[in-house]
DNA sequence: TTGGTTGCAAACAATTTGCATCTAA
DNA sequence: TTAGATGCAAATTGTTTGCAACCAA
């Protein structure tokens, strides 16, 4: 009867237990090894919902084993960005953000409310096609794209400067 | 007919003289002082075509005023960019690049080919209203977007990996 | 005269790296 | 057994900042 819960996401691996097993094929198959550090960080990094840094992945990574350095972690996003397990978000800010990518998207971009420095990942149609339209201008075929809009909360009255 | 002289482009200053004074005024209605060292920052800005990094900003500026300092090169880049004399470019490498803004744009993005590390500066007809229309489906209302595509030549044969 | 500016060097902050020590395979 | 992995601390790198000397207004 457990069924449907939280499978309500029609993408890829939600669960912890295979996603873990995704994250040590991936290893093995690059001829890495299977450490407890990486498997720490790799799970800290799933079980984060929203996009995180590599500080924060620090912290919750030691909160799963406290041998987790930094060195460690700094030296781990690489593999779980090239597996594709994590994604990279880099919005302009002196530090990169993370996130667990359940389910790849490539029409999407990254919309940061700069009251709040939330950043939503929003789906942007046809994304990838505008990016290639722009790219053959200049005789280019793109690799990948990114949107970002810097944006604030809808001001009904004074829609520009007011602070 | 020999109308506008140089003024070929509909846009803005092009030449040298007025855009200075330009920015003389822009620094008198901020209150800040016109310095020579300010002002070789901004000739080295303005005749560079390309986009620029601070470092080479000071190399150019000390061509003009070997009295120039890398300090107030950082410290003069903002003031450019708020006079919206120059655009601060973040690609996402771990360095800004800027460019001297003859006239504004901002349906604009940039295609950096990632074998010469050239950045285009392309037409992206629409680009802000498509912001605008992502930006709204959070409930917000955007200040600034950017596109940006990694790219690299097109190659009839081997469209993906090779190197 | 005087408060904004400057150059210099030290400070920063995120990320990377050298190295001796571990440990997965 | 042994090449890959780790922790620690030092190094890097682009940029920022404190401060005393300077100088535009």
């Amino acid at each position: 009867m457990n069924l449907p819960w939280q499978a309500a996401q029609a993408n890829t691996p939600v669960d912890l237990e295979s996603a873990r097993e995704t994250f040590k094929t991936y290893l093995g198959k690059e001829g890495l090894r299977v450490t407890s550090q990486r498997l720490a960080i790799f799970e800290a990094a799933f079980n984060q919902k929203e996009h995180f840094t590599a500080e924060e992945l620090l912290d919750r990574a030691r909160e799963i084993d406290r041998s987790v350095s930094r060195a460690t972690v700094y030296r781990t996003l690489p593999i779980l960005t090239e597996s594709e397990l994590v994604r990279e978000i880099d919005v302009g800010k002196d530090y990169k953000f993370y996130l667990a990518s359940h389910g790849k998207q490539i029409d999407q971009a990254q919309v940061v409310d700069v009251e709040s420095d939330k950043i939503y990942e929003i789906d942007a149609p046809f994304l990838e096609w505008y990016a290639r339209s722009i790219a053959e201008k200049v005789g280019l075929e793109p690799i990948s794209q990114r949107l970002q809009v810097q944006a604030r909360p809808i001001r009904k009255n004074n829609p520009t400067e007011s602070d």
